[in-house]
DNA sequence: TTGTAGGCGTTATCAA
DNA sequence: TTGATAACGCCTACAA
């Protein structure tokens, strides 16, 4: 049974109108001008009833453009992950592009073939959430079509347009805000930083406090932790803990290690005091609702999603090979019960 | 500047290898057995050297085939997608397979939308959740090409294949372990249930259960709140709290609704207790870290878009059109402190 | 106002 | 063992 819509072509259309593929052509791309009543009167009931959609591919095949973008994702089990696509997908579906998505899964091998396949696929440019160990091939990607990173930048600037946040300046103002706080001392905590941007502006700030604003060295009070193994962060926490300085407070690179340290917490039985803040990157609906609130330190993902989207189709359109663009979101600290020292 | 791998076609490579296209095109399709070793090595160096990949396109629109599927998300925003669409995206890149996503932002037109643009483009299967308004739609989509329906599924059964949860029969299990519990009454709390399999399964089962377990009337215990009027969650829980019956138990039909309620108990100062239980569907990493920790029901997300996309590619290839099959995962309960009574 | 024909990059059927 | 060549479905000069 031949379904409605699938396996008709314009030569279908064209027969059952008496007309030429051309007609039906002109008619599918709005060229009504010269084209007399009847004929297109007759080509708008024939196309209903056939229920004729031009095939996107024959389409791309001649037009040289897929109307397709290419959405690489460091890790697509995060929710950000699903803000930052909703917000793409918005912008897409209102131009009339698809998105296709590829999931990393935090591996840079995955990453990399991730953008192999793009290239054979036609799209017509990438937003990149990268898993930061991949610069060379993103730079190569870059030199053949449109790229957007979104996020996470490459090591050296200026290469290609991006949709960060102010990481730096947040981070450094978060700290000011704990010092003015009361608090005497800051851990930071984040799984290695690796080339990651967003872990490297923030702890790169989080060294400029320590020495500007606690006059304390920074060396002492990073703990990077092994995620993979489960006696990594309880370590580092309790190495935290151990020296006296109080009130001191943790400072989180992302919403994950917030949670990790959550829970280790609550498996040791420590709580947030008077004694012990915490603030971190990343606000999820929950942030409120645990112990006494948890003060986070946020930019609008979904607002990213958007802008990356908004900025590459830009590019996609106006042909041009510009200097790259960056466009900079703006953190929000939300301070909630867990930074109040009384 | 003709950049490696772009424009770069099957004929660049013939006539730099001094061979025909359709050698070429062998060699691309490893059809090495007739090939003598000297072109197949010249050939494999020469596409190394022009950093050749055959155009998707042109070979989707011969073959017939775009090795692409669509992915229609009733909300992308949801952490529940990110996970479906990271468990799909497993499969299908393992399977050659690209993934389109497309977010109907819970609103059917835009959902209908989405479909009609997928029914041009050239996917060859779809999985759906749906947003549950658009059963027809569906139907007619599902005619044309392989469907899958993840999570949620229409009111017709036996019509499309579909991967989902035993939401009946985990909600009555989930409320028979609340009356084991102590609770002497629990309160079912939702959005408007409207065409939505998962709701409409956990209120089915939740009426039951008040009939057989608690022997009171369900309609006394059926909270179904506005989630666009800000007052009107507030005004059910305290509806719900003003019968006297305890200790009482809240039941959740989701995580958002969880969320929510959370977030009124915190903002009306009512805690969970002995004498308040609460437990529902969806189980995010914070669900042990709020409050006593809250008991969950829930099915294993990515491996339903795991099976989804199993599920959906086993249909494209074996072009059959067998009667429809229906994947259930067991929802699982995890007990926490929001259902301990003492 | 409409139609013819060539081409987009592949695959596949012949033939050599 | 390899090569012409005709599709695939659409767009678009160029003609009529």
């Amino acid at each position: 049974m031949r379904t409605a819509g699938k396996g008709i072509t314009i030569h279908d259309v064209a027969s059952r109108a008496g007309v030429s593929i051309t007609t039906v052509s002109r008619y599918m791309n709005g060229f009504y001008e010269n084209m007399s009543e009847s004929t297109r009167q007759r080509l708008e009931q024939v196309i209903r009833e056939l229920d004729y959609r031009p095939n996107a591919l024959a389409r791309g095949l001649k037009s040289q453009n897929s109307m397709t973008i290419g959405c690489v994702m460091a890790d697509m089990a995060s929710p950000f992950s699903a803000l930052l696509v909703k917000g793409i997908n918005a912008v897409c579906r209102e131009q009339g592009y698809k998105v296709l998505i590829l999931d990393a899964d935090n591996d840079p091998r995955l990453e990399t073939e991730a953008y192999k396949s793009l290239l054979n696929n036609p799209v017509e440019g990438i937003i990149s959430n990268t898993t930061g160990r991949v610069d060379g091939e993103l730079l190569a990607v870059a030199a053949a079509i449109p790229v957007v990173l979104a996020d996470r930048v490459i090591e050296t600037p200026g290469q290609i347009d991006s949709v960060v946040s102010d990481n730096a300046e947040a981070s450094f103002a978060a700290l000011r805000y704990l010092k003015e706080q009361g608090y005497r001392r800051v851990g930071f905590f984040s799984p290695p930083v690796e080339k990651i941007s967003t872990r490297t502006a923030r702890l790169t700030a989080f060294r400029r406090a320590e020495e500007e604003l606690f006059g304390r060295d920074a060396r002492e009070d990073t703990f990077l932790y092994d995620p993979a193994d489960p006696a990594s962060l309880p370590g580092a926490l309790q190495r935290f803990l151990e020296d006296g300085t109080k009130p001191c407070a943790i400072f989180s690179v992302n919403g994950a290690v917030t949670l990790e340290l959550l829970r280790t917490m609550r498996r040791q039985g420590i709580e947030l005091s008077e004694e012990l803040g915490l603030c971190g990157f990343d606000d999820w609906a929950w942030s409120e609702l645990i112990g006494p609130g948890i003060t986070t330190l946020v930019a609008d993902t979904y607002e990213m999603g958007v802008r990356s989207a908004e900025l590459l189709l830009e590019r996609i359109r106006s042909k041009e090979r510009g200097p790259a663009r960056c466009i900079e979101l703006k953190n929000v600290l939300t301070e909630r019960g867990s930074t109040q020292i009384r």
